[in-house]
DNA sequence: CCACGGATTGGCT
DNA sequence: GCCAATCCGTGGA
């Protein structure tokens, strides 16, 4: 079933931790690509200085001020691209950071986008969408996808239930100085498809 | 106008 | 473990 408005109207904490064991689905001309999201970080523009909101609307971040339920997506070190699920009211300037998912439907044509004329072995699976970069170039998400209704059918999430064993847990956030010590990373303990233990 | 640096990744040591 | 690649948003002159 597909999450509905009022999933992500919330605070960003309780979505960023909801969001785990959730599936994002993107359909394109046909092509179904789907997995099982599995570590994430909350930014939130109010108190963290790491958030891109910290420092204002502007034309870059502007997404990000919607009201929840939209995707923002940014270009990395001028490179990768990396996704994001606002949360929140209208103005409240907060996402959700999708840093790995497991890889569930269109696995073929994730290799494809992230390692174009190359064979993976078994071990190489595991590194097709264990990072925020990865997961973009997997599901060819850029930033034309910013701003993607996800309550639409191009973009969304599916509802999911954590397996009983699996357990969340968080960290610091990675590859931030400022506002470093806020424990907003979480993640499903011990999952092979984490960007880090 | 220009300089700086970042929510990353992959290849090499 | 270290570091270059590569772009553009941001802020200061």
């Amino acid at each position: 079933m597909k999450l509905g408005k009022d999933f992500y109207t919330r605070d960003v904490l309780s979505v960023a931790n909801e969001l785990l064991g959730k599936v994002i689905v993107k359909i394109d001309r046909g092509n179904m690509f789907s997995g099982r999201i599995v570590e994430v970080e909350a930014y939130d523009g109010s108190i963290d200085q790491a958030a891109h909101t910290y420092i204002g609307k502007t034309k870059r971040n502007e997404v990000m001020f919607n009201e929840g339920g939209y995707l923002y997506v940014y270009l990395s070190y001028g490179m990768h691209y990396c996704c994001n699920i606002v949360t929140g009211m209208e103005g409240s300037g907060t996402a959700v950071l999708i840093r790995a998912v497991e890889p569930l439907e269109g696995v073929n044509r994730m290799i494809k986008n992230r390692f174009p004329n190359k064979k993976l072995n078994k071990k190489e699976l595991y590194l097709l969408t264990n990072g925020p970069g990865k997961v973009c170039k997997s599901f060819a998400i850029n930033k034309n996808h910013s701003g993607v209704d996800l309550t639409g059918d191009k973009i969304y999430l599916e509802d999911s239930k954590l397996k009983d064993i699996e357990e969340i847990v968080n960290s610091r956030r990675i590859g931030i100085t400022k506002s470093a010590h806020l424990p907003w990373r979480y993640f499903i303990k011990n999952n092979p498809y984490l960007s880090r233990k």
